[in-house]
DNA sequence: CATGAATGAGAGTTCATTCAT
DNA sequence: GATGAATGAACTCTCATTCAT
């Protein structure tokens, strides 16, 4: 009955009941047998899958972290080497893999600061590799005269923050679809370092 | 030795403490110990200035989101009526704010989500309030041709969650005034608008 | 009807109870609930009068090796100078607490190890010296002939041992008077040393 | 592979390793994991070896209690009958167990009260027996004058107590040896009881 | 106004133990 | 013989809150 399929599900079921838990509560506000409720299972159970509430914490923002850096990398190996090409082309896989992981996301923008400062430490390496992957592409259209904005570094965090922002509002039943909103983000940082 | 102007100061520190508290721990992560011990009371005291931890809260955003909203409307009140003046108006009201009290827009931004329904919903009378202003500004835009894209009311959030961001990274020690960061903030929210 | 002399018995009482279950059960087999269910308050007020169990482990310990160790000083202060009467009185006064207290010398005995290391330094050193004013009245017997076994040393840790097992049978409804059995001790610890 | 004599290795290690737990931490200190991962197997590995945690203790106290009594009735079975020359062997016999089993020894004096009563009526049956043994050499003593103590009981319970202090101090790289140790208590015994 | 004592609920975590594989 | 998954009870400790003084 308890075979090996059941038990890599029964880990899932914990870790996805945790997003959920963490993305509804937050970190505080979600105790252990909150989680433990949603996966079904009694909450000491929990402890056969990860050592500590914050080691569940520290699991679900690797992930996250690294699967929103890949999508990005990803699709930019793809693209061509025009500046405005390329950050249409991040904005648009960053806010896209929002939109196809909302909580992962929401978690991971909002839950980061209550983790002690190693893991964070460790966490924040991927994230940096993501903002700096945005730095190296306005600065070069700043620097082509492709983008007029003054404030490179100033522009890039912000067309950031307003994409995390998507996480906060989005649900899939809404009127809009994933490329829609991919492509629109993707105008918008345009506007913001001055593309147009 | 104990007259009202020393309990008025009690209560400032008391709300300051919370403040603090609810910056750096969030909500639910921050005890009223904590709040107490910060404001160099004992928690049971705290419970002369407020009913609950729920309602430090309440008090502390309701404030905030009035001033907020205030500000904003007090900085149009001399604009013109140009939308690019006025959203560049706003947006630089609105950020002002935020560097101001980087900490009330951090808790108004964050901690709104934990408060139960019924003071949510008052709470957020005032920040629909301070929506709309900036939609109705970008309509007109849009309606007038000052401003082209084609997605007003997503630009709109795009351009408050954008500004909204900065409360997470402001620092009063920083290379940036805060008029320069408001200036900076108000010309991203002409691009994202398309009104370059 | 809490007025300060009811907390004060409070306090009282949860060290007692502390003490009690200590005993019975030892430091790991007793629990908070037990201890506060002894002293008739609820297990989270425990906490009002100490940080932890340990710390409750640590107050009593404390008390106890310096009480045991202020009772031999004092009884010797109105000692002769001669060694065979000076551990006479030494051991009649060591095992004298014991009787009077046997349950603190029954925990300090045998959960001392249970506590972390510096708490543990710091309180053997009342028990360290009470060891060395047995050693240096054993040393001086043997020096000047009055003692005569060979392991001087040897013998008083022999003593000590024999003195504190009291603490394991002493019942107060046995046959023996306290001081009976103080002035066995004293024999049983002059024939060890060699002084008959 | 796992064949008879490889199951009988890990039974070993298993008693070994509670040995171990118990005598560091105590039983109720002790988990099943600590002695499973001194053991080097998975903790519900250890049920195939004994039936509950109070068994294990058990299991231990039953061979110490025993091989104690044997190692001292074997040595008096040499000795002649003179008093004082049967208690030096029985003390010499006794202290030598404990140094040659400082861990079962310390165990089998301390632990032995958490276990429940059935179990600890019968294993004290081992203990009483070799008290007697004491007892009965003591009272022959006394009787035929060899041994001046009017206190033959209390005498006999402060030698043993003072004898199974040894456990707590012994380490086998200390300066003594073995039989220095059980000759230097078999004279303290004698001194107690008025041999000299 | 301010405090310390007190409480019941619940936090995260560990426990000994069972059982199917 | 050995394992990992699972459980329910219990653990130490903290929580928000109340109340008499």
């Amino acid at each position: 009955m308890n075979d090996r399929s059941n038990s890599r599900d029964t880990r899932d079921l914990v870790f996805a009941a945790t997003l959920a838990a963490f993305a509804e509560r937050g970190f505080h506000g979600a105790s252990m047998r909150d989680i433990a409720k949603r996966a079904g299972v009694v909450s000491s159970n929990v402890y056969h899958y990860s050592q500590s509430k914050s080691d569940l914490l520290v699991e679900l923002l690797k992930k996250a972290n690294y699967d929103h850096l890949n999508a990005v990398e990803w699709a930019l190996s793809a693209a061509g080497t025009a500046p405005a090409e390329r950050l249409h082309t991040a904005v648009g896989a960053y806010v896209g893999y929002i939109v196809d992981h909302p909580l992962e996301a929401l978690v991971a923008h909002s839950e980061l600061r209550y983790l002690g400062e190693d893991d964070r430490k460790r966490l924040v390496v991927a994230r940096d590799r993501l903002e700096s992957i945005f730095e190296n592409i306005v600065d070069e259209g700043v620097r082509t005269g492709a983008f007029t904005t003054p404030h490179g570094h100033g522009a890039t965090r912000a067309v950031l923050t307003m994409c995390s922002g998507v996480a906060q509002w989005y649900r899939s039943d809404g009127p809009l679809t994933r490329d829609e909103i991919a492509a629109q983000y993707a105008d918008y940082a345009l506007g913001v370092v001055g593309a147009c």
